[in-house]
DNA sequence: CGAAAATAGACAGTATACTGTCTAATTTGT
DNA sequence: ACAAATTAGACAGTATACTGTCTATTTTCG
């Protein structure tokens, strides 16, 4: 950390010498490793996930949709008729919570499950109007979180970072447990 | 509604048309917008916050702990004593949730919760030696595991991109409805 | 001092995200 | 053809992460 985070970090690891009452947390500190969880990627990509939903929740406000369930939208808009599982795989989400998300969004009405024709143990999913609406509003606003989001960084280390970032998560697709199979629908 | 997007809407509607694979879905992707979900920061984030989450649980194995749940190991270990609210703070996690995170590690016996002596309404944080001793040995796979995630990246783009991501933490700090507040332990 | 405000924690409720198991429907393999 | 294997979805169970509310305790201040 050391300034990384902030000057007001000194209780985790800095000015030993000025030690008064906290001496048995700072001897703590000091013998074994300093406190470096802020410096850890997964702590802060645990942290910026926390702010992306936050983040979403704010900018779409009475839309009252969630990240996953935009997600979801836009994929049953993409690929009409597309089942749970396949949804599932083209957000790249458990094919168990995909159960409650498209639950949340037909209770909602704004997509339509119908058991399918040709197998029935499938569910296809349909956008309705309803959702194409919400859809449209989202959409826009999307794009206004995210340069929210990304404004400390300019245009070229947006770039970099969304880069990095895209090839990391492409990379380690497999290590997840719900991995990304973007063809998603491959009817017939 | 009917007009842009209302042909989406028809399979729910009724028109039973049986989308015929792949040329029905690309003929939505290519008309509108294309289904861009992929490459936006939100999704990419939620994606490697999914694969650390992974990643951790098949790093530390037997050892059974999360990485929420290794942070507050972190954090009491480096703040003996800390109250649950000091610790929320510490790691940045919501007031409600260190209630349930630190009841499952008392459970374990990983720490002790004891009811603060000056305020009774604190319960006061203690790494116990089994705690200390899961500490120790999940603290160098923590390394592993990172690396093992960081490895599609190259020395340099490690660094930039956990730049980045830290300055991008930093800067949203406040967004988060869990915003960290390092200092965490400021006893007396 | 004593009432009001503030605070810590607990609990109920919701959403995401996973595991495992169960049923129903379909595909397969002999 | 028909039993076995596979698959889709539903459900129960667990952990994270948040909101809101409640109680107990402490602090503040009139």
């Amino acid at each position: 950390m050391r300034g990384k985070h902030g000057a007001q970090t000194d209780g985790a690891q800095g000015g030993a010498r000025r030690a008064r009452g906290k001496d048995a947390a700072r001897a703590r500190l000091d013998r074994d490793e300093p406190f470096d969880l802020y410096k850890t990627p997964g702590f802060l990509v645990r942290r910026l996930h926390q702010i992306v939903v936050s983040a979403c929740y704010e900018g779409w406000g009475d839309l009252d949709i969630s990240p996953v369930q935009y997600g979801a939208l836009m994929a049953v808009r993409a690929f009409p008729g597309i089942d749970q599982r396949g949804l599932a795989r083209a957000i790249a989400i458990d094919r168990s919570s995909i159960g409650t998300v498209s639950g949340q969004l037909e209770r909602r009405g704004l997509i339509a499950r119908r058991t399918g024709t040709r197998d029935k143990r499938n569910k296809e999913l349909f956008l309705t109007a309803k959702g194409a609406a919400v859809l449209r509003r989202a959409h826009p606003l999307a794009w206004e979180i995210q340069d929210r989001i990304l404004a400390p960084l300019d245009a070229r280390e947006r770039r970099v970072f969304v880069g990095l970032l895209a090839k990391l998560v492409e990379r380690n697709n497999a290590l997840s447990r719900a991995p990304l199979e973007p063809t998603g629908f491959e009817a017939d």
